[in-house]
DNA sequence: GTCTATAATGCGATAGAC
DNA sequence: GTCTATCGCATTATAGAC
């Protein structure tokens, strides 16, 4: 669908994220947002009632169907009957993400770098409404993931998901900046193949990891 | 040192450091600066010159330090001529980190989620200034780590860094917003040695993996 | 160095015509 | 649904007295 045939509200989500994940919430206000979707001033607040509303309306768009199609692959994986692996869980998770990150008629990589970028800046609308949202997902990964790593003791498979998906998402968001700590023309942080590709066996290592630190 | 008796520098810089890295930086006004410093609107702009130029304060007040502690370490480490692995390396970066983030006085907890919010935030005035101060930090460690890691190939390595630099930062940060993909009752992030503990095992994992994504 | 007062600008939100 | 115009408020920054 061209850009300009996108009705009023869409034109705006997608402004609005775009601009959120490039500059963040706060730095980018309502008439830099309806200058570049092209509409006027007083239609955000027409369609979504405040900037705070939006910004939600900016996430749940493509996060409640990201968190399905991760589901929907676990579903998959468990009925199939074949064995189950780290990798196999793990990857349920990863192609979502990767799709979207590579989809640029939804707005993937601009929508994965805001969530991650969301997850750092701790705002305020996300602490109340997003841990709701994810329930299940927490859930389903909670389980999928301990019958895969039954070694583990509960505490012990709780960090090593926190520090798993907080890389990940660090990995996806692709920030530029963190080049700087490695030779900065070596690793292209934006090219979602090849950031997955290194991304995976690191990932994998650390979760099967059989030492434990003393 | 108490907090009344500081001189007025000190206290703005402080108390920008907590809601910088509380609130963001485009979310922290001046005036909110200055109350919670308890000095005059006005005396940010006499001793700093601008908001940018008082974010660029803060930051370099602790980043010189820490890095040049890190440097030290690794001077230590390497002249030492005991056998050098890769915990030894990884430590020489973890202890000073962990020593600011354990440091009440020197506002440490605050300053590396900070540092990790930065990064995230792909702040402007970080893009430009931020690099030059690591140029040093960046040269050791990738000559370092490719010592003790003599297996990998340039590009190879440079992603493991990318990736262990990240998560380091990332679990520094200590973000509670993380923990919703996990029992939030079970991982308390904010314990510095804790998060040191789980994440040691895990880097070490992801650097000295043998297998390689095909 | 510290303060008051204020300039100059930008913000989110809304009223009301069409 | 869309638009103009504007309200009320907050912001950074500065001028100038002390």
């Amino acid at each position: 669908m061209d850009s300009a045939t996108k009705d009023t509200a869409t034109r705006i989500l997608d402004a609005a994220e775009r601009l959120f994940v490039e500059h963040g919430f706060e730095a980018t206000s309502l008439r830099t947002i309806t200058q570049q979707a092209e509409v006027n001033l007083a239609a955000v607040n027409y369609h979504f009632g405040s900037k705070d509303a939006l910004f939600q309306a900016v996430l749940v768009r493509r996060l409640a169907p990201l968190n399905q199609q991760c589901v929907a692959e676990l579903d998959v994986l468990e009925k199939s009957g074949a064995p189950i692996t780290v990798e196999g869980v793990l990857m349920t998770f990863i192609r979502p993400c990767l799709a979207l990150s590579k989809d640029p008629n939804r707005g993937g990589a601009m929508f994965v770098r805001l969530l991650s970028r969301t997850f750092v800046e701790n705002h305020r609308l996300i602490r109340d409404t997003l841990p709701q949202q994810y329930s299940e997902f927490v859930n389903r990964y909670s389980k999928a993931f301990s019958r895969v790593l039954p070694g583990l003791k509960l505490e012990e498979l709780a960090w090593r998901l926190h520090l798993a998906f907080g890389l990940m998402f660090n990995a996806f968001a692709g920030n530029d900046v963190l080049k700087i700590f490695v030779k900065s023309d070596i690793v292209s942080a934006r090219d979602p193949d090849t950031v997955v590709r290194h991304m995976i066996p690191f990932v994998i290592a650390g979760l099967t990891n059989p030492a434990t630190q003393s």
